[in-house]
DNA sequence: CGTCAATGGACTGACTGCAGACCAATAGAA
DNA sequence: TTCTATTGGTCTGCAGTCAGTCCATTGACG
């Protein structure tokens, strides 16, 4: 049995300053916070909101430069753009990646469902401001008519802008990184065309719900849609 | 509005590892895991874990010294122990910390709500080992014979039980962080009797759900037993 | 009564990440 | 065309952190 230790006497930080600023500048690409065309914010700007120092950050940009997902260009007007191309994921086998994360998909996908149902929930609670109202319509628009090769990240910044809307930062960021775990997971499972119909039904349900402040029937309809998600992964991994 | 951009390009590492540690040491003393007299692991172990070096974890050590919770002894079966009687809590009035925490409360609040529902949940879903049941047996009757001086740390630790038999490390890791973001504020509220023994039987329908094995008033017991104290802590802060 | 294993305590040399200053390129504005 | 603000690119010296090694102390056990 997992004690309470091991919770709290967990690793301070995953891994080196370098590696997690690589880790969250792809999250910032893979959730499609900054789509293909893009401009991240000004290296300065960046290294202070990330509480990073311009080397580390220039490391890391390099890095992905170096993978493909972003291009540098000098001057005024200048800036780090995402690629309109991004590099394809690995496309690992579901039993390889069964080894390699093992107990970490369970745990992913209680945390996950912990997460955005609590969030649907609160969101559905809260007065929207205007501006929230229209992004959040904006990404279920967006969402729903993406085509194949652009949906995963779409579907990825919905359920993020659902998160956004519940009003708390933290539990943003939580959604956020729990959705990276799983991504690479997802990634290895195909995106058949009637599943995603069946997707952009439940977030359409979810999202009327959100706007029109049933809590109760906003977590209802995201923890149909998440399940349905889980069982699926849990499927595959079996 | 806060983007989404706020959630990813967020600060990569709240300190640095010197202060992350002492932070982690606080959580474990603070949220009962290692409770008065008793040992915590021996450094060289202790820094393995934490990912940190030897060097940095003894400089946390020392500054836990120097406040006054913590005491070392060398030689074999020495060891760090935890004070019998621990340091006061700063006893802030409530009107400073509001101005401290700011949105920062409700941002805890909504997440708290999130993760100890969804742990309620998880964890009556499970089928618990016969170490589980009994340590969650164990926390909820040391909870409800508590003096008032340990009530604190014991009502905390019974939380973290429960995530724990969630059977998700991140989750259970998730929520010790936000209990800790809550604690200082907790502190500024007066424990009355009445109001504890209320909790005590909120605990109780609680546990009793998990073992029943009934996920739906695990959470149920759990949304009420939160909500009272989120609008103690949202009232106080008016 | 000595032995010894396990613990905290102390030191060194190397590396990493940092802040800050400065250089170079670029494109719009004057 | 020239100016200039903004951006990425580069360098230096400093502080923090690390892995590894050795020392000092202690108390149970033979």
């Amino acid at each position: 049995m997992a004690g309470a230790d091991d919770a709290v006497f967990r690793p301070v930080r995953a891994g080196n300053p370098f590696e997690e600023t690589v880790e969250r500048l792809l999250q910032a690409i893979k959730l499609g916070v900054v789509g293909p065309g893009e401009r991240l914010p000004a290296e300065r700007d960046l290294a202070a909101r990330l509480n990073v120092s311009r080397v580390t950050l220039r490391e890391a940009i390099r890095a992905l430069t170096d993978s493909g997902y972003v291009e540098s260009r000098r001057g005024r007007y200048g800036g780090t753009f995402v690629n309109e191309r991004l590099p394809k994921p690995r496309r690992t086998s579901a039993k390889q990646l069964t080894r390699e994360l093992g107990a970490g998909v369970d745990d992913a996908l209680v945390l996950r469902s912990a997460l955005e149902t609590g969030a649907a929930e609160a969101a559905a609670a809260r007065v929207l401001t205007e501006a929230e109202v229209e992004h959040l319509r904006r990404c279920l628009a967006e969402t729903s008519t993406a085509k194949l090769g652009d949906y995963r990240r779409m579907d990825s910044r919905l359920h993020l802008a659902i998160a956004e809307v519940s009003g708390s930062p933290s539990l943003t960021s939580a959604t956020a990184d729990v959705r990276m775990r799983l991504n690479e997971l997802l990634d290895a499972i195909p995106l058949l065309a009637v599943n995603l119909e069946h997707s952009n039904d439940q977030h359409d349900a979810i999202v009327t719900a959100i706007l029109a402040g049933d809590s109760v029937a906003a977590r209802q309809a995201m923890q149909e849609h998440l399940s349905g998600t889980a069982a699926l992964l849990r499927g595959f991994l079996t």
